[in-house]
DNA sequence: GGACGGTGAAACTTCAGGTTGCCTC
DNA sequence: GAAGTTTCACCGTCC
């Protein structure tokens, strides 16, 4: 092994390390263990270097992707124009792909990441820095597994201009020098365990091989399981069958599958939710809560019911300051959740909680609350919202398609509102400007504001005003989408006729 | 004497990531 | 368990 000596210029051995490969005219990833600490480190790094013509135009690039920047979008546009960058889930997809873009043609010298790019797909780094090798899991800091490690450190080196790259694990003490190395440089990796072994998964594979005809009596499914890798590596055929046997009963129990004369076969229901590609469980609980749903429900309960569900999981995190707040909100809605509220000493209470906080932050984005707020607010960045929000849709769309199956006709519209009011992030008020092609929350908003409320009221309206408010292009597809033909001349007068 | 600002230590607070589905006018 | 952030006491300076 070859000894190199860094000079130590600063108090942080990162940033330190990110100037000696600035020097070398390389390039460089840190692999860090929060969002936080990799927004802090790209930081810290960017306070070392300075600002070029290309990196500002980038940093310009990265404020235009959200229609009012928010904070985090301003701290990576402050890196940016240094040359360094951070990356994590909670960034705009947007803005992820500007941030790698740019690194791979060089303008960007350093990304502090969380594993998320770990990952990715191949990028020019010269050096892999990983920095933190412990994360918080159960039983507080845990150290990753080998496997993981192996995947940041491969992130060094490109074939095409390095016949080598340097992996940098940053060691706080002698002692833990020899333990990382102990661990991590001599240490052979994990054993890859079958996932198959989630109850989760389980379900919604027993339910979509007897769904789609694979199996259709008990002991195919042992069949089809025993010949797994779970299986193999589980070698108790014994305890095999006997979780096979709960699956199974399970989902006769909840009305997905039955069996008759020792044959299975899928319902209706459990036909959908196999096609749907949710968990039986979730089904389940969404099945129960619509059958619990009076006439009409709320937004927050609906909310709260796909929330409530695994698929949505990670959920927020309740904090301390959270909580008396959320208890409060509770008791404030009792009535509206369809989903019940456990006792408050029983181990769901926490994630109940959790999941009434991340249905407060979808409910409070249909109330049109900005990103910036929503950050402040729920702790949660743009990258993250958008994340929930595709899942909440596709939770809403299966609850939709459950409502359906359970003849709760006087549920679907509402249900149908809250998804279009989750897709876009707009009040109930806004639903039907969105009718119109082109039209989404920014230019609704503008034109409920000038007293332009609904499909009726465009009809009134004039030309010249709905130019004014969403510009002339816009406009004349919107008249047009209502059957009206629009005439520009050239000279800046416009006329329409209505063809019928 | 009081307003203001800088500094550093102590007290809190919070903690990674990403795949699934449909068509609907 | 530890990094990062917030809070707060303390001190010096200026008016």
């Amino acid at each position: 092994m070859k000894t190199q000596n860094i000079q130590q210029k600063t108090s942080n051995d990162v940033v330190d390390l990110a100037l000696d490969t600035f020097e070398k005219n390389k390039q460089a990833f840190i692999f860090v263990n929060t969002k936080r600490s990799a927004e802090k480190c790209a930081e810290d790094i960017a306070k070392k270097l300075h600002s070029t013509p290309a990196c500002e135009f980038i940093a310009q690039r990265i404020l235009k992707v959200l229609g009012s920047p928010t904070k985090q979008c301003k701290r990576l546009a402050d890196c940016v124009k240094k040359g360094s960058a951070f990356h994590h889930s909670g960034l705009h997809n947007k803005q992820r792909e500007i941030v790698e873009e740019e690194f791979r043609l060089g303008n960007i010298r350093f990304i502090s990441s969380t594993p998320t790019l770990a990952a990715g797909i191949s990028m020019p780094a010269f050096r892999a820095i990983i920095r933190d090798v412990q994360r918080y899991g159960k039983r507080g800091m845990e150290y990753i597994p080998v496997l993981e490690f192996l995947q940041m450190a491969g992130r060094a080196g490109r074939p095409e201009f390095d016949s080598f790259g340097e992996a940098i694990v940053v060691a706080k003490s002698d002692d833990e020098k020899e333990e990382l190395e102990e661990k991590y440089l001599l240490g052979e990796p994990e054993d890859i365990y079958s996932k198959l072994a989630v109850e989760p998964v389980l379900r919604t594979y027993v339910l979509s091989l007897i769904s789609a005809g694979f199996v259709n009596d008990f002991e195919k499914l042992n069949k089809f399981f025993s010949e797994t890798f779970w299986a193999h590596q589980f070698k108790d055929v014994g305890e095999l069958i006997r979780v096979m046997k709960r699956m199974k009963d399970l989902l006769i129990e909840w009305g997905f599958i039955q069996e008759t004369e020792q044959k299975l076969k899928a319902t209706y229901a459990g036909m959908r939710v196999a096609e749907l590609y949710i968990d039986p469980l979730t089904a389940h609980e969404f099945v129960k809560g619509l059958l619990r749903a009076e006439e009409k429900i709320s937004h927050l309960g609906i909310l709260h019911l796909i929330c409530n569900s695994l698929e949505m999981r990670p959920l927020l995190n309740v904090t301390t300051k959270d909580f008396e707040e959320l208890q409060e909100k509770a008791l404030q809605h009792d009535k509206e959740f369809l989903s019940l509220e456990p006792s408050e000493f029983e181990p769901e209470y926490e994630t109940w909680l959790k999941a009434l906080k991340t249905a407060s932050m979808l409910n409070d984005w249909c109330e049109e609350i900005s990103e910036d707020e929503l950050l402040k607010k729920y702790n949660v960045r743009p990258g993250e919202t958008r994340a929930k929000l595709n899942l909440a849709d596709w939770l809403l769309y299966s609850l939709h398609e459950l409502a359906k199956i359970e003849q709760k006709q006087n549920l679907l519209s509402q249900i149908n509102r809250a998804r279009l009011r989750l897709k876009y992030g707009i009040k109930e008020e806004l639903i039907p400007l969105l009718k119109f092609r082109g039209i989404g929350r920014v230019k609704a908003r503008k034109l409920f504001s000038k007293g332009i409320k609904d499909v009726a009221d465009v009809k009134k309206a004039e030309f010249e005003l709905l130019k004014n408010v969403v510009g002339e292009k816009l406009a004349t597809k919107v008249k047009s989408q209502l059957g009206e033909k629009v005439v520009i001349q050239k000279k800046g007068f416009s006329s329409f006729e209505v063809t019928e």
